[in-house]
Parts: structure tokens; sequence; C-alpha cells
DNA sequence: ATACCTGCAAAGTATTTGCACGAAA
DNA sequence: TTTCGTGCAAATACTTTGCAGGTAT
């Protein structure tokens, strides 16, 4: 998704579809997201948010985005020790180069492996040391138990 | 590694390398962390720990799973909101297969990807519905400052 | 002997929740 | 009008830390 404010629209329709109220803090913390593609944590959506809606609780940016989380419009790039990192401009799934220093997390596109990690340290002069790549489902037991 | 025993006095004699006092409480979290292949969080190491080590503190299990950790001989696969999850005798990067429901995490091999999603629904019997794929290291940035 | 480690309890973080009020539908 | 969302503050969960005493080298 490269057109922010389409993107916005499209998650809005999809909350009052969901008979959300549209109440203008869900509807600024929503913008937000639509519009950074810098996969802002949730002191950063907070402090961008106050800057048109002083009075906006930092709980209540936990709640919106979780709600936009569990309608699978913003993904979730979860770290250990909290200050997760959530990307609403884009949400099918894709790798994250993360800088350990200063924690910058860029899109990457899929591809290979192994010769992943070499054509990434080429394309954006990471020099990459860990990767991370997990799958997440139901197991077999699970999958049983309805 | 497939030899725990191995594993274990591996872990060892890096650990008196780095000139770490080898501790009854040291030594029993790092024969859990080489023997186990369910990737325990620390709450699960304290409980194994404690059946022969009944006064044992959580600090110390925090503080030595933390010590080899930044040796590199334990592997962290963190989760937003905690519980992270330790896996200390296997440390090369592999990816998992987590259950969301009941949270076991098996280890698979390299291969493709997106290919790679069928042969692991295949092979296990998980339902997969998303995969993590990171790369950790530093940006181009970060480099040039050292 | 002495530097490092431990247990305990307290302090931190990040996130979630209860409640009374206020606003969207 | 009625239901749901908000702000505030307190609670929770996980992890880290300060300190006094103990132990591996």
């Amino acid at each position: 998704m490269r057109n922010p404010e389409k993107r916005f629209e499209q998650i809005l329709s999809r909350l009052k579809a969901k008979k959300h109220k549209l109440t203008p803090q869900l509807i600024a913390i929503a913008k937000i997201l639509a519009e950074s593609d810098d996969h802002p944590d949730i002191e950063t959506i907070y402090n961008r948010v106050r800057t048109d809606f002083p009075r906006m609780s930092l709980a209540t940016v936990y709640r919106n985005v979780m709600v936009m989380k569990s309608m699978g419009d913003v993904l979730e790039i979860g770290f250990p020790g909290g200050g997760n990192r959530y990307e609403g401009n884009r949400v099918d799934p894709h790798p994250h180069a993360v800088c350990e220093r200063c924690r910058k997390i860029i899109d990457l596109e899929t591809g290979g492996m192994a010769e992943f990690v070499k054509s990434i340290e080429r394309d954006t002069g990471f020099a990459i040391t860990k990767h991370r790549l997990d799958f997440f489902g139901l197991c077999p037991d699970c999958r049983n138990r309805q």
C-alpha cells in the first residue's frame, strides 16, 4: 500500500463495518498509523497524536492500536522487554531489517534466504548479525481442539 | 548439537574461559539449558532448577540466563509482553514454529520461503497463519559510528 | 583474600484494567 | 437515549537492581 490517504480510508471503513465508534481519538490514531512508514512504537504514536489531542491518554493509544491490530489492520513487531513497534500502512507479512543500535526498522521484500542475507547487506548497507524467522499458527493438537 | 552432555561441557568451558565463577546455580542452569529441547521460559527453568536448588532465586535465573545469552550460548526467542523463551542446546539461527494457543515451539530447518510455509504445514501438521522474519544488525549510519 | 555471585526485597518498565463521566450513533 | 469509548489512576506482569552476606578461585 503506497497511498496513505487510501489506506486511512480503508482502515476507517473497516472500523465502521465492525461497528466501532469513530471517535476523534480513534480517527487520529488510525491516521498516524496509515501515514507512518517508520514503524512507530506506542509512545511515538502517542506523541504524534498529542500535537492535535493534548488531552489524549496513553491508555487510549494502547486500546485503539490493539483494536486495529486484532482487526488485522495493524502489524505488531514485538520485542522482548516491550517497546513494540507498529505498522499500519502495509499489513502483508514481510521481512524487516532492525538496527540494534538506533532501532531503525526498514521494510524488505521476500526472496531467498542466506542468499537473502547477502543481498540485504548489499542493498541496504546493513551489517546483519542475526535474523529472526518464526512461523505462527496452530499445532496439530490445538487444531483438533477446534 | 544433538549431544546434551557435550553441549553442557562446551557451555561450561566457555564460561570458564570468560572467567565466570562456576557456582552451583550457574552450573545447574547451564545444564537445564543444554538438556532442554522445549525452549523453556525463565519460570520453567526456575522450576526445573528448583527441584535440586529449592532456595535459588528467580533473579539468579534471570542473571545467569542473560550471561549465557550475551556469550552467545543461549538463544532468546522474544515475545511482546514477556514470557521470552530460551534455547541452549542449539544456537545456530533457525526458524521456529510457534503454536499461538499452547505456545509450543519446535525447531525447523531452513529452506525456501512461501514454499517453506507449505512444507512446514505438511511436515508438522501446523496450520501456519503468520510468519516472522526479522534481520538484526547495524544500519549504515551506525556502522560508521564505530 | 577478594572479587564476584546470591537471595531477598524493592524498584523499574511496559501494558492493562476498573470506574465514573462524556460523546457517538 | 443508550451503548461504547475516554481519561485517570491503580493494578499487573515481567524483569532488573541495590545491598548485605556468602562462596568460588
